[in-house]
DNA sequence: TGCTAAGCGGAACAATGCTCCGTATAGTTA
DNA sequence: TAACTATACGGAGCATTGTTCCGCTTAGCA
C-alpha cells in the first residue's frame, strides 16, 4: 500500500525529472535555517509568533518565507511534520504491543496530548477554523484521523468502549481540549482528556438532553 | 443580600448620587441601539465580526462603540449578560428539582452547550487566552464558575461522580469542547461533551500516564 | 567572463482592534 | 428664548499582522 514514507526528504522527489529541477543551493539553505529559526521562536513565544519575527530570526525578508511557505500554517506544518508523523506510526505500534486495544488507545492519546500541550498555542492553531488555518487543520486531520479510527474500531471491537464513537469528533475533541490558555495553572488539559477518554468507556446511559 | 439583579437597568446606581450622574438621552438611545446592532450581526455573522460592522449595522461612529463598551468584549459580554445570568440561575434550580445532583448537572451542561453552540465564535473568543477576550473570559468563568462547583459538589457528595473534578476545569472544558469550527457537521459538540460527562461518572481507573 | 532563471528583501496592501480629537448637541441656566 | 458647557459623536488615523508584489541580486552554467 501507498504507505506514509516520511522521514528525511531530500529533495523532494529526485527520481522523477523534469517535475522537480533542484532548488538552488541558497533557497535550500534558507529552507533549512526557516525552519531552525521557527522551531526556535515556536519554543519562546509560541506557535502564534508574528511572521515577521520568524524572518528576522532567521535573517532573511518576508518574501523568502512565503516562497518556500505558502502561509503561515504550511510553516507550522512543515515545523512538526516530524512529529505528527511519529505520532501516526504510534497508533499500530501501540495497538500491536498494548495488553488491549483501549489501553493503546489511551497511550495513544497521552502521547499525542503531550506533544500538543508543550507546543504552545498549536492546538489554537489547529481548531481555529479560519481560512488560513485550513491547510495545518487539514493536515492533522487527515494524517490521524485513520491512525485513531484503527485505535477506536479495535477498541469498539473488542467491547471496551461503545460502539457510536466518531473517531474524526473524538480527535477534534482531544485537541479542543488542550486548546486555549494552556498556560493557566487552573487549567489541567491531560486530566480533562482522561475525563473524555473515559467516558469512552462509559456504558451509554439515557441522556437527559432536553433540546 | 447584593446579587445580581440584572435584567433592566435603569440609571445604573440611581440612588447612589454623585457617583453616576446619568446619561444623556442619546447616549442611552445608542447604547441600545448598538446591543442591538451587535445581537443581529453576532447572529448572521458570528461573535467574530469585526467591530466597524456593528457600528455600521448600528449607524453610530467607532468611537461611539468604544465609549459604550470600552473593549469588543466588553460588547460581547453586555450582549449575552442575560443568557449567562440565566445559566447561573438555572444552576441551583436544576439542583432542587432533578431527581438526582448528576442528572442535574447534565442537564445544566445540556443548557450550557445549547447556549455556545448556537452563538457562532462565542465558545472560541471565550477561550482565545489573548489580551483582549480577557474581561469575557473573567466574566463566564466568575459567573458561572460557583454553579458547576455546586453542581459537582453535590453529585460527589451523592457518590454519582469522581471527587477529584475541579469544577474550573470542568466548565472551561465544556467551553473548549464547544469552541471551534462549531459549524462543521463532522465534528458533533453536544456528543463529546456528552462523552466528557460519562466520564465524570466513571470509576477512576489506573490510567497509564506515562508521565 | 557573461548570461539568465531562480531567489531575495522589504515596501506596500488589506483587515482589524483601538485611540484621538475636532465638532455637534442635550440639558441647564439666566 | 438664548447662551453656555459638559457630554457625546464620527471617523480619520495608528499599530499589528498575514500576504502580495516587484525591482535587485546571485547561483549555476556555457
Amino acid at each position: 500500500m501507498p504507505a506514509s514514507q516520511h522521514g528525511e526528504v531530500p529533495a523532494s522527489g529526485a527520481d522523477i525529472e523534469s517535475a522537480v529541477p533542484r532548488k538552488r543551493a541558497d533557497a535550500r539553505r534558507n529552507e533549512q535555517t526557516l525552519l531552525a529559526a521557527a522551531a526556535a521562536v515556536f519554543v519562546t513565544d509560541g506557535v502564534d509568533a508574528p511572521v515577521r519575527d520568524i524572518a528576522k530570526a532567521a535573517g532573511v525578508g518576508m518574501g523568502t518565507i512565503y516562497r518556500h511557505f505558502p502561509t503561515r500554517a504550511d510553516l507550522i506544518i512543515a515545523v512538526y511534520r516530524h512529529q505528527v508523523e511519529a505520532c501516526a506510526d504510534a497508533g499500530p505500534a501501540l495497538l500491536a504491543s498494548s495488553a488491549t486495544p483501549y489501553a493503546a488507545l489511551r497511550q495513544w492519546v497521552d502521547m499525542f496530548v503531550d506533544f500538543l500541550v508543550t507546543k504552545h498555542g498549536l492546538a489554537g492553531t489547529l481548531q481555529s477554523g479560519d481560512t488560513r488555518s485550513g491547510p495545518l487543520h487539514a493536515y492533522f486531520l487527515d494524517r490521524l484521523r485513520p491512525v485513531v479510527a484503527a485505535l477506536v474500531e479495535a477498541a469498539a471491537a473488542a467491547g471496551q468502549i461503545r460502539g457510536d464513537v466518531d473517531p474524526f469528533g473524538f480527535l477534534y475533541a482531544v485537541g479542543n481540549l488542550c486548546a486555549g490558555d494552556t498556560s493557566n495553572p487552573h487549567y489541567d488539559a491531560r486530566a480533562m482528556v482522561h475525563l473524555l477518554v473515559a467516558g469512552l468507556a462509559a456504558r451509554p446511559q439515557a441522556q437527559p438532553a432536553g433540546g
